[in-house]
DNA sequence: AGCGCATGATAAAACGATTTACCGACTTGT
DNA sequence: ACAAGTCGGTAAATCGTTTTATCATGCGCT
């Protein structure tokens, strides 16, 4: 057995940096040549080689701490490993969910995740395209307020970077992952339906937002199973956030003829409203029966607690990145809808018996 | 005037690729060598060049919309531009505030920021080691719960990856940001001291933390300008969440004598503490006045509303990563204070003068 | 004429990984 | 004995930038 030329292990040489090991000292170390090492350590399915340099190799990259220089590497694959999530708003628990479920997606896979406001998107938009130009992410996770997207969108598309857009469905060559919303507004519907409830309003989030759109049909199709419709004067448009919802709410009860219980498309919003009824006097849920779409922490320490529809954010945020990989490794642009786990019910304290809710005014 | 040789603007050549022009592209352009483009694109001082050559490249570079690729970038300077945000629990708004200001921070200076979970990085220490050795990132920001960070932290020293901590005062090589905290529960205690109130308990954070025994001495030193001092059986430890918020409230209220009023020295545990009110039927703020420190807009949101002591963390974050940067420079260790904007309170509906309050049970 | 010096560049060597193309030494079949 | 095929690798090109060292040219001066 003729031992492969290896290099002498020096005593005298300065062992003393700790810092990065590369690909030729594993090679040296080893006795290999650089090719070798990579391939090894990649796992190349081609690569023949004995099993004892495979040992060795591995060995020594352990012993040396070998970990692959993230810019070489990227440089030479034409790939960061990085994505980007858009979110318009930090602050709101839910996004936080769904960015908890996109980074563990994305760690799944080895990949990083940026994370970038979209007040600065639009405030700056030569950094999100900056970013896009210099390669520095391979694709783009949006979660965008709903209407106003398409400036910005159109401008993505044109860059070629592959995208997806969480929450609503564009056209074009962004994917899109969306919840089925629907499903849970209806649920939300029945809800007050089966408690007794009639009279009852929306509060939409952006009414031309797609996803507001869906939500709303929800509720009409819950209420057109009973015969029941929509009474317009009781639609009342808000948008994301809490202020929207507590002017929404000023709105629906300065109304002639008021709901018995009003579902709320927006958890934010709902909040907002909880913050108008109490504003006005009006008892929640003895006066007005009020549910919320989207469950968060916050919901469950609302004065009163909100009952709402659980919807499976995270998972939306995870799905949203695994299709973008897909998208990233060339796989086609899809639109899911993501149902399990499905919405479900939370019973909290903002909804009661239309029996014990008095006449309106 | 002799024209430098320029390469002549062949028409039948493939101009159509968008994706991406390089350097070389450039150069072939403007008929100047690459080294010219880098040296032009980068102001470098010690160039001569003509000004006619330095416009042409800066319009050919602006034309073929040229924008240096990152990981090429990163490989020679050996520095990624990227910096990592390792925060524990990302739907605490109050970490959305610090993130903010963070990313901020990082996009003034022309870098990004990769959002890290803190469970994440205990589940998976391996990752974070990972992103350390394969030189992903420059830095390192932390935010971590308070004080089971020394771990992780030493593993981070060793890694030599400068890194700043926020909201504690640590030891080793890492620099660190904090808030007035003092200044912040003195306030907080002598607002309660000037409604009248002189049974004074304080709900703590992780008690063991460096950042709630600062806070904590804050509200001794207010008590104790007023020769009063702090009742054993009144100071209870909580943590950084509503639930943990509950149960310290849970215990509270469980004691024989009780106090008219309390500090938590976190926001997410006091809104914990009145859900345990809320639940024992111990009204807010008639027979239990209750401040919080810092602001976020779940206070505004909460029954009752929150009063609190606002502090800076959007600057906290900001600070922090500017620290961070002048590290990464090579600037020293350091630990700042953010005094900017002073704490300052803000008045909801949780606290009240004394005199409402009834003989404790 | 020859020296030095500023001007306006350029060529080439990194940076650290991946990958293609090739190669020498053995086996094996005929 | 020789062509062909396997085994176990290696050398070198490449990705796109930055930066150091070098160089040609012309000009002013002595």
């Amino acid at each position: 057995m003729t031992t492969p030329p290896r290099a002498p292990a020096e005593p005298g040489s300065p062992e003393i940096r700790r810092s990065g090991a590369t690909v030729v000292d594993v090679a040296r170390e080893a006795g290999v040549s650089v090719a070798v090492v990579s391939r090894v350590l990649n796992r190349d399915p081609a690569l023949r080689v004995r099993d004892a340099t495979r040992t060795r190799v591995h060995a020594v990259a352990e012993q040396l701490s070998y970990t692959p220089n993230t810019s070489a590497r990227s440089l030479r694959l034409a790939s960061s490993g990085a994505i980007c999530f858009v979110v318009n708003d930090l602050a709101n628990p839910i996004h936080a969910a769904a960015i908890e479920g996109a980074q563990a997606s994305a760690e799944r896979s080895g990949r990083v995740m940026l994370l970038t406001d979209a007040d600065e998107l639009s405030a700056h938009p030569e950094r999100l395209q900056g970013m896009l130009d210099s390669r520095r992410v391979d694709g783009l996770v949006m979660h965008l307020p709903g209407i106003r997207d398409d400036r910005a969108l159109r401008r993505i598309a044109q860059a070629r970077v592959p995208t997806v857009v969480m929450n609503s469905r564009v056209r074009g060559p962004a994917g899109s992952v969306i919840l089925d919303d629907e499903a849970a507004s209806r649920l939300a519907t029945e809800h007050l339906l089966e408690l007794g409830h009639r009279e009852i309003g929306v509060i939409t989030a952006l009414a031309a937002s797609d996803r507001s759109q869906r939500r709303r049909q929800g509720v009409e199709r819950a209420l057109g199973a009973r015969g029941l419709s929509l009474a317009p004067e009781w639609v009342i448009e808000a948008g994301f956030s809490v202020a929207l919802g507590e002017v929404a709410g000023d709105r629906l009860l300065a109304q002639k003829r008021r709901p018995t219980a009003v579902v709320v498309l927006n958890v934010m919003a709902a909040i907002g409203v909880l913050g108008a009824c109490r504003r006005a006097g009006v008892a929640v849920p003895d006066e007005l029966s009020v549910i919320g779409l989207i469950d968060t922490w916050v919901c469950d320490h609302s004065s009163p607690p909100l009952t709402v529809v659980q919807m499976p954010i995270r998972e939306l945020g995870a799905q949203a990145v695994s299709l973008l990989l897909e998208m990233i490794e060339g796989g086609p642009r899809a639109s899911l809808i993501v149902r399990e786990p499905a919405p479900r019910l939370v019973l909290r304290s903002s909804t009661a018996s239309a029996a014990s809710a008095p006449a309106a005014r």
